[in-house]
DNA sequence: CGCCGTTTGTCACCCGACTGTCACACGGCA
DNA sequence: TGCCGTGTGACAGTCGGGTGACAAACGGCG
């Protein structure tokens, strides 16, 4: 089946609603603070986490977001009956649905089951590479440092899929002219430049390229 | 709006049932037999299924059978007249309603207007997709901004649908035009027409869009 | 059936982003 | 020192995409 997280402060909410995840088979591990439930996620990941919005100390929301820098656990709010404005928050924060106390267990369930069968919807959408700080995410079209997205043109991007796609292997000018671009000739210096470009937008120390590297003579390659 | 998928062995009903439903606004799918009907609920899930009982290979009770493993999504059994002892099997078996040869439309319509009704009672506006602020209930045909609902086309809906299945991922204006509109060929940039239509309704800085973004070179994604 | 408001698809225009070319600078290597 | 390979800034042409306008198609409704 599948584990939850849930964290709420509320002992007897916290309590039956444990139980009643564990009747519906689930793995349910319980904690009373944002704190506890950030350090439970990082240590042993559930695949669900249930945070209530009203928290002592670190609050529901601030949570949320500190969540989502660990990975992209589906989050579900809980929130006291038609709190809108809360649980707008709260899916601004990041969480990805929401449901209101009194918690129907059907309904909680149903949720549950709909999240999980969207997350695995989304699987498909992960890291294809990754450079040390340097993430290359073919499907979502999109390269990372640091985890933070980078801008990056198309014909860049291209590029360094290319290099990504033979991780610390040299590539020729000649070969990337032929798999970016098409040509089968053409000026090689074209690859030049557009590298010089690329490494202003992912090399964090100029004049020092950590990955994507020259090799004098031979050609271009992405190393960790 | 909402989608039907139909297994129907006779060719004469299959394909007058399937206008019916279109003429109804449904987004209707059908099949001949059992098993192409499980892959095709497996594959891209309607909402709705309505199956006859009398079906060459895998008849229609095994087939309501192995559609409750798959999800729980509503099914109506149709068959022929005053068949009392084979719907009462067929409900059994884990249907929800039946409706009986020949089939009236305006009765079908009804039915799964109920149908629909119940489903959501049941399992209260599952929210199948939330973007930070933005929320997407296909049950519901509905979009929300901060918790308001906003008004969208049937076009935009389901463009905005599509780009929701696959949050964060990039999907081509060929893509898009192909399973939002059904067209192989066609001007892609009428995806960007739309595109733009959306984003004015659901975006709150104009000029640049937080949750429908633009990829250049590539075709738009949604995120959170 | 005819009317009117809404939705849809097409088109053309515009702007900013991207691309490829070039010339020059730099720095290692013989 | 001279040469070759590489980095890089500037520039003009091109391309991709946003958008407003318009007409046809659609959909309720009396």
């Amino acid at each position: 089946m599948g584990s939850v997280l849930l964290i709420e402060d509320d002992d007897r909410i916290r309590l039956s609603l444990t139980m009643a995840l564990e009747d519906e088979g689930y793995t349910a591990h319980a904690v009373a603070t944002a704190e506890e439930g950030l350090v439970a996620q990082r240590s042993n990941p559930a695949d669900t986490v249930l945070v209530d919005l009203m928290l002592p100390g670190m609050d529901g929301f601030e949570c949320i977001r500190q969540l989502r820098r660990v990975d992209d656990v589906p989050i579900i709010v809980v929130s006291a009956r038609d709190d809108t404005h809360d649980i707008v928050a709260g899916l601004e924060a990041g969480a990805d649905d929401y449901i209101v106390k009194p918690v129907a267990v059907k309904e909680l369930a149903a949720r549950l089951r709909a999240l999980r069968r969207r997350a695995r919807a989304a699987a498909p959408a992960v890291t294809v590479a990754a450079f040390g700080d340097l993430e290359v995410l073919p499907e979502a079209g999109e390269v990372r440092l640091r985890g933070e997205p980078v801008a990056v043109t198309r014909t860049e991007f291209r590029l360094l899929c290319e290099l990504a796609e033979h991780p610390g292997q040299v590539l020729s000018r000649q070969q990337l002219l032929q798999r970016v671009w098409g040509y089968e000739i053409g000026d090689e210096r074209l690859v030049d430049v557009h590298v010089g470009r690329l490494r202003h937008k992912i090399e964090e120390t100029p004049g020092a390229p950590r990955h994507l590297v020259t090799v004098r003579g031979l050609g271009y390659k992405l190393q960790r």
